[in-house]
DNA sequence: TGAAATGTTGGGGCG
DNA sequence: ACGCCCCAACATTTC
């Protein structure tokens, strides 16, 4: 009779190396069981969107060869975290459970289940395997909260140690006999219609993936970041978003790595420093939302939930979700998105900034959207992005800020090539109207093939006046304006 | 990690 | 030469 296994639960932190809480199951010379769980059912599982799921598909195929390679298994099972947990422990007889811990509103599932271990006399060991730094970690002077970026940023900055990495398991030795569901069964990749090849294209899931991600972006393209990365028409990003939200690289790996980069004198300072303050604007979304699990659903700021949100016609909704607004650099945004699953940065602003306040709809909608299209939606980045841009969020744009899509469009796409690469039908437009169709002289929208109304639509609204109808309506939430 | 409205300044045209 | 006006350019304020 073999001895009892402990079991290993893999959530966001699909990974073998630097994953905290597998190395230490590993290290503890038991058998292992090793699960990856679909929760659609518990109340605080926020279901995947359609990227999403494409996602972790591949990561989880990706990740299920990387084990068996090593001469483990990986053991797939759906349902409630709660009773997959409970019903593994009882066919295994398990002794320990291991994981890394969540900090959203599933961190309730993973106090209950802790809880029923416990009271079931089996052990229950949480690793931090996600942030730079634990949110409870983190307080200010007077033993509050972070509510601003810079402080924060400069607190985790003064609290940085970058510990050596966990080591990553040479190899696994899973226990037998244990049932797995087959991936392929859980219909993760989309069918009728496959939409996923422009995914296919632009992305690897996967562990190997994220780190040739990263290395190539040290390698080829930090140089310039702090400047270039505003800038929709160069590749200056790094794309590591997605690799990130599903934890196939860890913040650690790629604070060591960027560090790295600049003490060997290979990424300039500036430069590196500007890209790790935007790895520590996902460590502050977490912060947040630990802080406010709701943050997702509710402005942080509560009193714009009195903001007079239009409905938004359905036409005009669709409009926006499929990039044909009718401003340009929203469009090419749009489209961008639906087709790859990602959009840049800059453009995700201008976008929200124009769902939020010049449609004037509850920005949780376009939150919605861009959770289910794209391939790195994540509870505190994505909720933590919206609110900023609507101007509900913590440290947010002021409200009153309101970005004019024509003057971002010539400012951070000044030729108009990333306008060209998503919305063909302007291609002939000259640079001058290029972020405003409207505005060019008829013989020169003739000249370029472009009918508005027809080959590509007029604005849905008026930016001038969508802007006053927004001013209007968020000074009427704010409680010391009706004063 | 804005933009628009409003205010100020100063050069140049012109009577 | 002088004052007046225009208005671009820049600065400040407001949303």
């Amino acid at each position: 009779m073999s001895e009892r296994p402990v079991i290993f639960w893999f959530r966001d932190d699909l990974r073998l190396a630097d994953n905290p809480a597998l190395a230490a199951a590993h290290a503890s010379g038991k058998q292992l069981v090793i699960v990856y769980a679909l929760d659609e059912q518990s109340k605080e599982a926020r279901a995947l969107g359609g990227a999403s799921r494409w996602w972790l598909d591949k990561s989880l195929r990706d990740l299920s060869e990387r084990i068996a390679a090593k001469g483990g298994r990986l053991t797939l099972r759906r349902g409630a975290a709660e009773a997959v947990v409970a019903a593994l422990v009882s066919e295994t007889s398990a002794i320990t459970v291991y994981w890394n811990r969540r900090y959203g509103a599933a961190r309730k599932i993973d106090e209950r289940i802790e809880k029923s271990l416990k009271a079931a006399g089996v052990g229950a060991e949480s690793f931090n395997g996600l942030l730079l730094a634990e949110p409870f970690n983190m307080k200010t002077a007077s033993g509050g909260d972070y509510k601003v970026f810079t402080p924060f940023w400069k607190a985790l900055q003064a609290s940085l140690v970058a510990p050596e990495a966990a080591p990553e398991p040479r190899s696994l030795k899973s226990l037998g006999n244990v049932r797995s569901d087959e991936i392929a069964d859980w219909r993760l990749h989309p069918t009728k219609p496959d939409w996923s090849t422009g995914l296919a294209d632009e992305w690897t899931p996967g562990e190997l993936g994220a780190r040739k991600r990263l290395r190539s972006f040290l390698k080829d393209r930090i140089d310039g970041y702090a400047n270039g990365r505003d800038r929709p028409d160069h590749d200056q990003t790094s794309r590591l978003s997605p690799h990130l939200r599903f934890g196939e690289i860890s913040p650690h790996q790629v604070l060591r790595a960027a560090i790295h980069a600049q003490e060997a004198g290979e990424a300039p300072a500036r430069d590196v420093q500007k890209f790790l303050s935007e790895v520590a604007w996902r460590e502050f979304s977490y912060h947040l939302l630990y802080h406010d699990p709701e943050m997702a659903r509710l402005s942080w700021r509560r009193e714009f939930e009195e903001v007079d949100w239009r409905t938004g016609s359905k036409s005009e909704l669709r409009a926006w979700q499929r990039g044909r607004t009718g401003y340009p650099i929203i469009d090419a945004g749009m489209r961008q998105l639906w087709r790859t699953g990602f959009m840049h940065n800059r453009v995700r602003m201008i976008a929200a900034s124009f769902f939020a306040k010049d449609l004037l709809v509850h920005w949780r909608q376009g939150e919605q959207w861009f959770w289910d299209t794209l391939v790195d939606a994540d509870e505190a980045n994505n909720a933590n992005g919206w609110q900023w841009t609507a101007g509900t969020g913590a440290d947010a744009a002021p409200y009153f800020r309101v970005f004019n899509p024509v003057l971002q469009g010539k400012k951070f796409d000044p030729e108009g090539d990333y306008v060209r690469a998503w919305v063909p039908e302007l291609g002939k437009l000259p640079n001058a109207w290029i972020h405003a169709p409207w505005s060019a002289p008829a013989p020169v929208l003739a000249q370029a093939g472009v009918t508005l109304g027809d080959t590509y639509p007029e604005p849905v609204v008026d930016h001038g006046a969508a802007r006053k109808r927004a001013l209007a309506a968020y000074k009427s939430s704010r409680p010391t304006a009706s004063a």
